[in-house]
DNA sequence: TTGTACGCGTTATCAT
DNA sequence: ATGATAACGCGTACAA
């Protein structure tokens, strides 16, 4: 069933059965009326989505393309939490989403590209899917990653660690670790070498290392880079791992700095396990502030990211933006340190 | 950028150009290396996606429609793994994800759904969101409900029901209080009235309902309608709330059957912060075996109906049907009973 | 091995 | 208020 077989079915022109569907005010409402009806009777449901995109050059479809692969993303909080912000404005706008992977074949990919109004990006893309996606001319609005010349929804990690390890630091510390997030390109778990730290990064991880490494400086605390974990995926397994590295050593560090809730919890469990406890042997900090960081026991000092105003703000912006649009807009969301239980 | 232009610029064909993209055995190998180089200088990253469909009438893409908001979908753990599962398949297929909500308006939607080549229903849709899927003559996988004439994976939800509760009625009972999720048409939390217990449907929550009551019956134990709660929504707050009118009784009961992990685990907070040793004064049940679940204090006695497992048979069962196929596959997935502390 | 020409379903423009 | 028609970009049968 098309608009064609529709229009003839009814003996009214193609033009107008299309008016029925997208312009009201072109025909009589008596006749839309009708032609609405007997549509749906014919098993007609609205124009093709192909046909109109191709005809139109608009779709209604917005492409989200994460890093990670889907599934991951599923599994980890704080992109679950980012695409609920942004499935909630975009079905506010009538709008559908496609969810894209960077991981995969840039020849799949490509052809699928080609259908979204615009796209969010989710993280720091690998190799040249930005700039395929960035050559479409659609309007593009980035997450969790500064950019040259794209809109950008960030927040400012490196001061929202900084604050968090100032906190930290307050009381005095005799040993320091962190748990850092992706902090080098490795899949297993595994302490930083000094030549770790002489990388410059614009990335999350870095950033929040930067910002933990200066409140460190400022109290004259020196932490090395074998202070320093590498997680590689952000799941509770995963930092279980780290953890019992670290609360194995024979001197076990007072204060964790942990750069995901996610690792921050893991620490909480593998601590009451073996029966230090929180706060008082040893200070435990997350970051994020997920759904679950509040309900622990103790429960978690943690930086809170506004996940899904994150989402929403970054939905909001790219449908907004116009498609010839030239201006930047790079938006900086506010973090808050939320002080609980296991580093009061 | 387009094919013609790339074709007239190379100085060749369109169909070779498009054969370059799709039919390598149309064409020497080496001119259909020069094609894809020049093509990809030229910021040409293969065949426009409507266009193409509109020819062929196939997308590469996969509509995946959630009952509830997609925005909640995100949050709830189970929906979550199940787009996971089915996401790690589509992405080892070169299969796109397009996320739909049921919930959104009709006429938004029905431009979208003429795009993908294929559905996954989650949940009983409700009004004619199916009608319309099903008279596109796409291929169609439901999950987590029964229908006619279509592919579905379920799990037995009456039998995994009736096992978690006769384990959970072994020791004597006094008191039984059941959590169910979204018994009936309300948005509130409330206490079933004897008439809810008449219904009879072939949902989620009535057939878990239908198998707890069965292995009360067997043991003897009545249960009426007011030790029956409706809990509308799957998250902490809201099954918080209903914990703590179950808990706020006179008569406290001795065994709290959960319809979900999320519920179950709210109780197990709820109970711990009233001083309510678990399980010795009260037996806990869940549902679902979410990955929280073995982690908790005390963990979770629960029933895994692998969720991501669920999502990937039923992508499966989608990519292995082709179009026309009138067989119908009804596929039961198996659960187990998961024997942890908090119902030993 | 390569080129030509038509049609996929829709919408915008123009004419009636 | 309604009808006729030319694109939109591509894939493929068929011709060369």
């Amino acid at each position: 069933m098309n608009l064609t077989q529709v229009a003839k079915q009814l003996g009214v022109s193609t033009a107008t059965v299309s008016n029925a569907f997208n312009r009201p005010d072109q025909l009589s409402s008596k006749l839309r009326q009708r032609i609405l009806a007997e549509a749906a009777e014919l098993g007609y449901h609205g124009p093709n989505l192909a046909a109109r995109l191709l005809r139109k050059g608009e779709s209604g479809v917005i492409g989200v393309m994460l890093v990670d692969s889907l599934s991951y993303s599923f599994s980890d909080p704080v992109a679950s939490q980012l695409l609920q912000g942004i499935a909630e404005v975009l079905v506010e706008n009538g709008k559908q989403m496609l969810l894209l992977s960077s991981a995969l074949d840039s020849a799949e990919q490509s052809s699928a590209e080609s259908l979204p109004d615009g796209f969010i990006l989710y993280g720091a893309l690998q190799g040249n899917s930005f700039e395929q996606v960035k050559r479409l001319g659609k309007p593009i609005v980035k997450v969790d990653y500064q950019s040259g010349s794209t809109h950008s929804v960030n927040i400012d990690n490196e001061a929202a660690a900084f604050a968090i390890a100032q906190h930290a630091f307050k009381e005095q510390v005799q040993g320091v670790a962190i748990l850092g997030l992706r902090l080098v390109d490795s899949d297993r778990v595994c302490r930083l070498t000094p030549e770790d730290l002489l990388t410059e990064s614009l990335d999350v991880a870095h950033s929040r290392l930067k910002g933990y490494l200066r409140a460190a400086h400022e109290v004259n605390i020196d932490i090395v880079s074998s202070q320093i974990w590498h997680v590689p995926i952000n799941n509770s397994e995963t930092a279980e791992v780290a953890v019992r590295e670290v609360l194995g050593l024979s001197d076990i560090p007072k204060v964790i700095l942990c750069m995901s809730d996610v690792i921050a919890l893991a620490a909480l469990r593998v601590a009451k396990e073996l029966g230090i406890n929180v706060p008082e042997d040893m200070r435990i900090t997350g970051f994020d502030d997920m759904p679950e960081a509040s309900r622990s026991v103790p429960a978690l000092t943690t930086i809170c990211q506004q996940s899904i105003e994150k989402g929403r703000v970054a939905a909001k912006l790219l449908l907004n933006t116009p498609q010839g649009d030239n201006t930047v807009q790079k938006i900086v969301l506010h973090t808050r340190l939320v002080i609980r239980q296991s580093c009061p």
